[in-house]
This record gives structure tokens, C-alpha cells and sequence, in this order.
DNA sequence: CGAGAATTTGATTCCGATCAAGGCCTGTGG
DNA sequence: CCACAGGCCTTGATCGGAATCAAATTCTCG
């Protein structure tokens, strides 16, 4: 494999204009999904001048919770985690990210988790001092930030739900109904769904062990509710029992 | 009691301007906490003519999840829960809200969860719409709707560190900490913490059961580290026990 | 092929849920 | 004033789902 550039180059901005606004004009996915979407080629250039691009190897730390938060990221390709610790090491999973997905925005003290990547990921880096002086001159991008940030409350909240009254099997089904309809969102098939993150990720994610996200696969899959190629990917078998499951209808 | 208005009165907009005006110019503490912070006197009464009151008993439901999201409501006394439910009655408070506090936020497709009143209430209420082309007029507006997401948010991702990986104690602990710091935030006395909250509301909110909310009560005042003077009032004993054992420094 | 990690499976334990009383406070009506 | 009804909270006994402990199996990759 190419050795991965392992820091952002403040430097090559001037150089990355043209590849930013390219690559926002042409990849429909991105443009639709990411934060820029709804933005002018103008403006688009405009932010690039601020941004720089990185490509990062799998379980590489973009920073750590606490460090100063002085950067936003979006994810222009690849996966990444974003995670809490307790001081006995106890881990909280808060969210999975994907392509067009922003973190890192809006903290003053500090960041309140780590993110780190899944797969091989490429991220663009904005600093908050810039991202700020230009969300003043562009409110469409101060509205496309904020209807983001409401839509991961939205999202957090859910998450709650999950982690306070649902059981095993219900997680394990919403998460999986999650990740499938995600994968919709990007133009891919809702069935083989791929999973870019370890059981012990699953488990941190949805507040349950290793050994209990393995045993619920394996009782979804006797159940003939998914299948299950290979570890890293699901076959939904039968969306709607599924459905059923992840909302506590049916079953126990 | 004076029987309470249950409904908020649209045509009252112009009457209130001087009201809201003053109010918020006058009391300290709301100006600080509520959105309306940063804002300028003419702002405020732009804001005002968008806006109007009710003051609602307890246990109201001011809004269901699913209903659709047409208002924006601000806290200017008393206290809010909001929840979701599972279709078999299973419910999960998302928030105790107080004096200051925002909800009904960015929803397009419909409130994410019901919104009910602890104790009597006043609210403020916008129309989304109202709200919406003031938000573009006003820049500093925009922001502090936004920083007051972004709170909401870090807030959301603590609470599944807490619902996912915590013990009852810890919760139990991390929730007593939390009102104790909310109360001097609001000018009020670190210690003797007011519970406006069931017990069922706790045991909500905390991912648990009633009875294992009371017993864990019981079990930190036999260690000294609260006082229970009555069931809706809690003595800060130990702060910092208490402190070390919401971030499971010590005991079990 | 072999070392080490990740995942699965099995046996047992334990924390918090459930089931079941019992106590306490508040309001109401005799 | 007291009796009583109905919440709400607390306490006790038991149960069960997921955690923990332990081991086997599969996957990965040199």
C-alpha cells in the first residue's frame, strides 16, 4: 500500500481550489449529501480556500477528547467512530460517520469525543476561526450546518431510546436497520449490508458486550432474519420481521 | 387555584410586545440563560412580535411525537420532560428541560418526541415559519440558535455514555450532579437540589426501573454521600464522593 | 503452515427487573 | 377530627437477560 500522508497540509490549499470545487461539482453523491450541498460554485471555491484534503489509514485518531478544538472535519470518503471513555476504560460508541458527514463542529472547550477511522478514510479539515468568519458571509452555509446538527440530535435522541429500554435483540435490529437504510441513502443496495466495524465496536455502539452482539447475530440469522456471508457484512432476509424486532412488535 | 389558560393566543402578539420587551430586559437571569441572550432591545421586540404565552398546570402535553412541528417554544418558568415511547408503552425521557430552555427546534417531519410539563409552566411559543425569516434577518440570532443545538447535542452524547455504559449508581449519581449544577447555573443553591420529577420520571430518563431508582437513592444516603429530607428534595452530602462515584472512580 | 487476533460458543454469575407487600402522604367526605 | 381511598414511594423476595469467565473455532496475514 502507498504510505497515507498522516497530517493535513495547511499549505496545499491554494493548490487543492480547483480539485475541491471539481469534486464537488461532479461526484452527485457528494454534493447532494456533504455540507456543501445547496451551495453556489462560488461559494463552494470559497470554502476550499480554507480547507485541506487528508487520507488516513484504518484506526488512526484524529483527535483525542479533550484536545482543543480547532479543527471541523468532513468525511469525503471512508468511515470513522466517535467515541467517549470512562476513566476505567468502559467505552461509549456515540456514532458511526460516513461519507459527507461533518464532526467536530461547534465546540468551544474542547473536543467531547474521540474520532477515529474504520477504514481507510479521506477527510477534509476546516479551522473553526475560518469556517466562522465565512459562515457569517454565507447563510445557506450556516443553515446547511445547523439542519445537520439537528439531524444528529434527532439521531442522538433515537439513540437513547435504544440504549435505555430496548433489549439485545432490538438493538442489534435497529442497528442493522440503520446501517442498511444509510446505505440506501448512498446509492447502495439495502440488502448486503457491509460492516466496516469490529463486534467490539457493535457492542460499544449499542451498550451490550461482545459475546451478546455475536450471540444475537447468530439467533437473527437461526431465526432466518439475516444472513450472514461473513463477518463483515449482513444479508437482510426479511426486512419486515426485522422492522418488527428493532421496534420491539413481535418476539422477546 | 385561577384556572389556567390551556391555550396560547395568537392575537395577544401585539398586546405582549412591551411585555415581552421588558421582560427580557428586566430579568436578569432569563436574559442570560434564553435564546433571546446577545440580542439587541429592537431585536427583541421583532422577536416579540412573532411570539406569545401560556401558562400551563402540570403534566400537559403541549405537543405528541409525530405531531406536526409548527412551533418553536422557549421555558420562561417552570419545567419540561420530553420522551419517546415504544409501541408497547416502553418510554425513554430525553431531557428534563427548565427556565431557558428551547424545544421544538428544526424539526421538518414533525416533532421527534411529546412534550409535557412537570410542574406549572409559562412557555413562549413562535411560529416556525415567524421564526424562520427572523433567523435570516438576524445573524446573531442564527448563532445562538445554533450554539444552543450543539449544547443539546453534547449533552445527548453524555447521557448514552450514561444510559450505555454506566451502573445504576452512576446514573443515579451523574443525574443528581447534573440538577445540582443546573440549580447555580440558574442562581440557585448548589445542595439542597429540587426533584420536580416522579420517580417513574427518573427511572425514565435513566434507563432503569422505579424501584431500583428508590433503592439506589436509599443506598448513597446509608453511605452518607446525600440526605433525603423528603422525596422531592435532595441533600448534597459529599460532593465529592458523589462526583468520583458518577465517573465510576470508586465503589462498585 | 503457524502465530495472533477476532469471532463464536458454552457455562456460570450477577445486577437490575419483576413480582409483591407495606408504608406514607394528601385530599375528601362523613 | 378521623376514616379511608388512591397515589407515590420504599422495601423485600425472586427471576432473568445480559455480563463475565472460559474455551474452541475461524480468519488474517506473514
Amino acid at each position: 500500500m502507498p504510505p497515507p500522508p498522516l497530517d493535513f497540509d495547511d499549505h496545499k490549499a491554494d493548490r487543492d481550489i480547483d480539485l475541491a470545487a471539481a469534486s464537488c461539482r461532479n461526484c452527485d453523491v457528494v454534493r447532494e449529501i456533504a455540507f456543501c450541498a445547496d451551495l453556489s460554485h462560488d461559494e463552494i471555491k470559497r470554502l476550499a480556500t480554507v480547507r485541506c484534503h487528508a487520507q488516513l489509514p484504518p484506526n488512526f485518531t484524529v483527535f483525542r477528547e479533550g484536545d482543543a478544538a480547532d479543527h471541523v472535519y468532513s468525511i469525503s470518503g471512508g468511515a470513522v467512530k466517535l467515541y467517549k471513555l470512562l476513566s476505567d476504560g468502559r467505552r461509549q460508541i456515540i456514532g458511526f460517520l460516513f461519507s459527507g458527514d461533518l464532526f467536530g463542529l461547534g465546540l468551544e472547550s474542547g473536543y467531547a469525543y474521540t474520532a477515529e477511522t474504520l477504514t481507510q478514510t479521506q477527510l477534509c479539515r476546516f479551522t473553526h476561526r475560518r469556517l466562522d468568519s465565512l459562515r457569517g458571509e454565507m447563510p445557506r452555509l450556516e443553515r446547511r450546518l445547523f439542519s445537520m446538527t439537528v439531524k444528529d440530535l434527532v439521531a442522538a435522541q433515537e439513540q437513547m431510546l435504544l440504549l435505555g429500554r430496548k433489549t439485545a435483540r432490538e438493538k442489534v435490529a435497529s442497528f442493522l436497520l440503520k446501517l442498511s437504510r444509510r446505505a440506501v441513502e448512498q446509492g447502495l443496495p439495502a440488502s448486503p449490508v457491509a460492516l466496516p466495524m469490529s463486534r467490539a465496536d457493535i457492542a460499544d455502539y449499542l451498550g451490550l458486550t461482545i459475546e451478546t452482539v455475536s450471540r444475537t447475530f447468530t439467533q437473527l440469522k437461526r431465526d432466518g432474519v439475516i444472513g450472514l456471508p461473513d463477518s463483515g457484512h449482513v444479508l437482510l432476509l426479511d426486512g419486515w420481521r426485522l422492522k418488527e424486532t428493532a421496534e420491539g412488535g413481535l418476539n422477546g
